[in-house]
DNA sequence: TTCTTTATTTTGATAAGTCAAAATGAAAAC
DNA sequence: GTTTTCATTTTGACTTATCAAAATAAAGAA
């Protein structure tokens, strides 16, 4: 059984991997695990050990087979959970990441199972964000929106879905259009605010809602 | 916030002194928490130091006000946890007491009392066994019948509900009835089997059934 | 009272995660 | 091609929870 940590480890690991399975940087790492980087080292290392990573020295890690199969079902134990929490017990938007974040660990398969067919076997949690199957494999849409997506990310525009002529004409203007490369700088979840950086163009600040209309790929 | 081993050591702390007070000693807790004496020592001097119980060495563990607080809010995590699993996820009687162990570290108030809500406010768990209120109370009828009390305490009968002629013949003549003192030498689930011993008559195996339809209180 | 038994405590180690701070390496700036 | 900067790694230490095995104390037997 992987402990507590160790699972926080992998699950960061694939979230920051975008999915796909890029080398992630231990900066990055220590950021979300809100640890120390040395910390991270120590223990990639021995994640290395068990072959649940692997760790090229100065350079990053990535999830072995082994290591994206224990993220997946953590990953899916925490979307899964978090759509109980607000299908069923009605708990507030905010609160239940924070809770999730505990009860992925302690929540069992078969447990899962059951809440899953409670639930109606759901695809996406109420943040939109895909939960992986139980065989393990997440559904591709992985940053749907540049509300969700990861932050930093080379992306590409696939499709503005609000569509009205105001907003379409701000998009238009401002070069949001499918194909359009764009980053997101920042995302302050209190304001309401997304910050995106394209080269070429001055920073763009946009509202939750307006990024949540448009949808994005990574960009290669 | 309390660590899951001192949660633990409170909750088994409290189980075994019977909901009342008593002194617990260190070698029942060493068992019931499935760890060596000494481990049991260091911790309990761990706690003591934290006002959580009480340590009179040589003697025994008893809980303090504050470590009382705590126990009773882990065990009503854990029979709430219990009761939903049984009644909502249609979970098996059998599996629920490990997957509630592991549970009630990880479930937060505000979730638990949605879950209280959820299932009616219960009073006991689909074991019978009471349910702690939010407040801390312990409905009285701690050890309701010979299939849930503790193991090797002293106890009273004070009713018998099968109500069919054939029971209460055999009861009698067992010397099971209201007033009669007992105590419980042995249970085995797997087996379904309880074993009682009392002062002056041969040792008495009685299925955990029959066991279920006599209700006892603390002797003294 | 003295001896024996048994529970409890002590002592010394260990594993898992973590931090602080110094050392190192690689890329970027000059 | 040095130098500077910044991420990463190393080192030594600490905390929590545990075990094995030796030491001790209290209770019961002789």
């Amino acid at each position: 059984m992987a402990s507590v940590a160790v699972e926080n480890y992998l699950k960061h690991v694939l979230l920051l991997s975008a999915g796909q399975n890029e080398l992630v940087s231990m900066g990055a790492l220590a950021e979300a695990l809100s640890v120390v980087p040395g910390t991270v080292t120590t223990m990639v290392k021995a994640l290395a050990q068990d072959r649940l990573v692997v760790h090229t020295p100065r350079q990053g890690v990535k999830l072995t087979a082994a290591g994206r199969r224990v993220a997946l079902g953590v990953l899916r134990k925490h979307r899964l959970v978090e759509t109980f929490l607000v299908h069923v017990l009605k708990m507030d938007w905010s609160a239940v990441h924070a809770e999730a974040e505990r009860l992925e660990h302690a929540i069992s398969d078969s447990v899962l199972d059951r809440l899953d067919a409670l639930l109606g076997h759901p695809t996406t949690d109420p943040h939109g964000d895909p939960i992986p199957s139980r065989q393990g494999k997440l559904p591709s849409q992985v940053y749907a929106t540049l509300a969700t997506c990861p932050l930093g990310r080379p992306l590409r525009i696939v499709r503005v879905t609000e569509q009205t002529a105001e907003f379409l004409q701000f998009a238009e203007h401002q070069g949001l259009r499918p194909g359009a490369p764009v980053r997101v700088a920042d995302r302050n979840l209190t304001a309401g605010l997304v910050t995106l950086r394209r080269r070429g163009r001055p920073a763009l600040a946009l509202s939750l809602a307006a990024a949540g209309w448009i949808l994005v790929e990574p960009a290669r």
